[in-house]
DNA sequence: GACTATGATGCAACTCAATTGCATTTGTGG
DNA sequence: CCACAAATGCAATTGAGTTGCATCATAGTC
């Protein structure tokens, strides 16, 4: 409920309330970094995160986001897309699930989500494989660098 | 042709065979590292590569060992997966066309081809987007780490 | 078989994302 | 407001992969 001290006043954004489900502590950073990637059109790289951070005054050390990304996607709160660069990117869970496949820009490196399904069905696996999960990368050029020479 | 002078014998193996088409110059490292992955169940990091390259008499060093391997991918000789954990690995470029799946063990970390084909169609793209290629990795257990405690 | 040009290798230093250990600070339930 | 577990800051470290440049070896040519 709202405080009576304006100074202790703070609105339950979406974002706080999505953290709030976790049981864990509400910090500045996971406020910051679940808000930038809610609304990122793609996903994001650590660094990327670090310099959206900065635009929003958050001084948060580098490993801070690193183990807050980690969280989130321990969470369920964001998903975690591992590059043809050695470089992990990441974006916040859609309310719908995590189902889709990523396009991965090799000239530029964005990382897109797609809105391409995955294969429903979980695929046939040799005996004694257990099934955790699947990933569906496209590489190719994203439309910005697919026009340049 | 076989030469007159025992010394200078070296036999075509397959993997001579394969290295020459390219045009460019066969050396120990070239042919060894080919064999390594052609006799792989399973795709290889570099420090495998390594050890394998080690084990048989080869002793070069791992800078040379990466550019091998990206040589191999660059011919078209080898592919390459990208593990979910920042490791690359190959394996042999089978005689037929790699459109296979891989499995990437999240314990051990182990990847394995799968026989499990790809989509055979392009997926769709949304505008501007233009296609190269494609990666489908499932995570799961390995059969060896799903029967550990 | 020796000669040579060019492509391959060795070595050391470097990059860069990510991780770890530990001291300090901070969010939150009571 | 307090206590304490949880989160953070900071510095050092890891580990895969890359780069520049000197040296060496393959394969074509004589
Ligand atoms: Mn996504
Ligand atoms: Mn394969
Ligand atoms: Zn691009
Ligand atoms: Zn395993």
């Amino acid at each position: 409920m709202a405080a009576r001290h304006p100074t202790s006043y703070r609105p339950v954004t979406p974002v706080r309330d999505l953290l709030a489900r976790s049981g864990a502590r509400i910090t500045p950073a996971r406020e910051t970094v679940l808000a930038i990637l809610l609304e990122a059109p793609r996903a994001l790289s650590h660094l990327e995160v670090e310099q959206a951070a900065r635009q929003r005054g958050l001084t948060a050390d580098r490993v801070t986001l690193y183990r807050v990304l980690d969280w989130l996607v321990g969470q369920g709160l964001a998903h975690r897309i591992e590059g043809q660069d050695r470089v992990r990117r990441f974006n916040a869970e859609a309310a719908v699930e995590h189902a889709h496949a990523h396009f991965h820009c090799t000239r530029c490196g964005q990382v897109f989500c797609l809105e391409q399904p995955l294969p429903r069905h979980k695929p046939q696996l040799p005996e004694g494989f257990r099934f955790e999960g699947m990933e569906l990368t496209i590489r190719g050029l994203c439309p910005t660098c697919s026009t340049q020479t």
